[in-house]
DNA sequence: CGATAAGTGAAACGTGCGTTCCAGATGATT
DNA sequence: AATCATCTGGAACGCACGTTTCACTTATCG
């Protein structure tokens, strides 16, 4: 059915998989919307069931849609990572990140008790690359170092997201986090 | 029914709607607990009908609950502005609320499209009164002054709420978060 | 152009939940 | 104790969703 082995697949349903993908996608980034099956399927003008059968699922669907979402983050953080300090690269990463969560609106928000194997993956690579960001930051001297680093990237990832979700997007509220997050992560002697 | 003008209320359903209420309470402070009236009518031994009688409505019930818990934080964010500094009330009261609203879970994740009208203004009195201490602050001088107060305001209740909302609670966690956002909102020329 | 298997979607189904009904139980009043 | 309005809760209902069914359609291939 997903991924028959040895069977043709047909174009039309190949093509359908991938509408359904972008109608999700497109959903997650609306504040307000439904986010049903049914919702998803008017949007491409196809039936429900359709929609549902080219992923196994309503979860497996959005799994993808939301991987989808997150790869480009995560692949940004490890090029950071690579090309530059980890300071830099913690402050261009964090406001990046906050453009893209509020972009789509917390793409957390409306997931609550979904299973979302791949989604979860690709979070855990994310808070990763944070992680090594702080550690980096620290040893460069522009991170303090009396809190742990575990610590510190769990309390971005949720004030960040947080802020991300303020209805209506507000970037005066996203720069006033950044000033103060960033000013508080400051080592006590700073300049 | 809910508040006849005019009629008898028996005893017995006067004490059920207590304890429906208090059930409603506790399960709000239980992190996976379900949150329906099924469930809050079990933990009583109430049916469900009784339940949501007493209150005419879940929302309703909900409101009773959640307005019970926030009432005595509101008050205690305005005797905390009369007492003392308000710089003083701000750092107190924020570690209060973060207390609060870890023991309690967050009180908000499980109250998506819920219509909770006490609630909402009992919000609306925290806001108030936070933005108070924040521009008390100030004014004192320990708070630095190139954010707009209101905006700070709506930063630190997001951000409280998605640190108490941490899975499973942390006081290490919470501790980190006052640490960064007390300094990140010092003045730049700070002690 | 058949023939055949893959694909489609309206309708049916299952589940979970809040709400409403109503026959019986119970507290209140005399 | 008798009477009666109030209260109760199991059952039925309505609604929203995700999923499955199945008669029909359509792409694909010889």
């Amino acid at each position: 059915m997903s991924t028959p082995a040895g069977a043709r697949r047909r174009a039309d349903a190949v093509r359908n998989r991938q509408l359904a993908l972008e109608a999700a996608t497109a959903l997650l980034s609306e504040p307000g919307a439904a986010l049903t099956v049914e919702a998803i399927a008017k949007k491409v003008g196809l039936g429900a069931a359709t929609v549902v059968r080219a992923f196994g699922g309503k979860d497996a669907l959005l799994d993808a849609a939301v991987s989808g979402l997150l790869e480009p983050v995560v692949r940004r953080a490890r090029d950071l990572l690579a090309e530059t300090t980890a300071t830099r690269a913690l402050h261009v990463f964090l406001r990046e990140l906050l453009a893209f969560q509020t972009a789509h609106h917390g793409v957390n928000d409306r997931l609550g008790g979904l299973d979302l194997p791949a989604t979860t993956a690709l979070r855990a690579d994310l808070v990763r690359a944070v992680e090594e960001m702080i550690e980096g930051a620290r040893r460069e001297g522009t991170v303090r170092t009396d809190l742990d680093p575990r610590v510190t990237t769990t309390l971005i990832g949720r004030t960040a997201l947080a802020v991300a979700q303020a209805q209506p997007p507000s970037q005066e509220l996203a720069d006033a986090y950044l000033t103060v997050l960033l000013d508080g992560l400051r080592p006590l002697n700073a300049p």
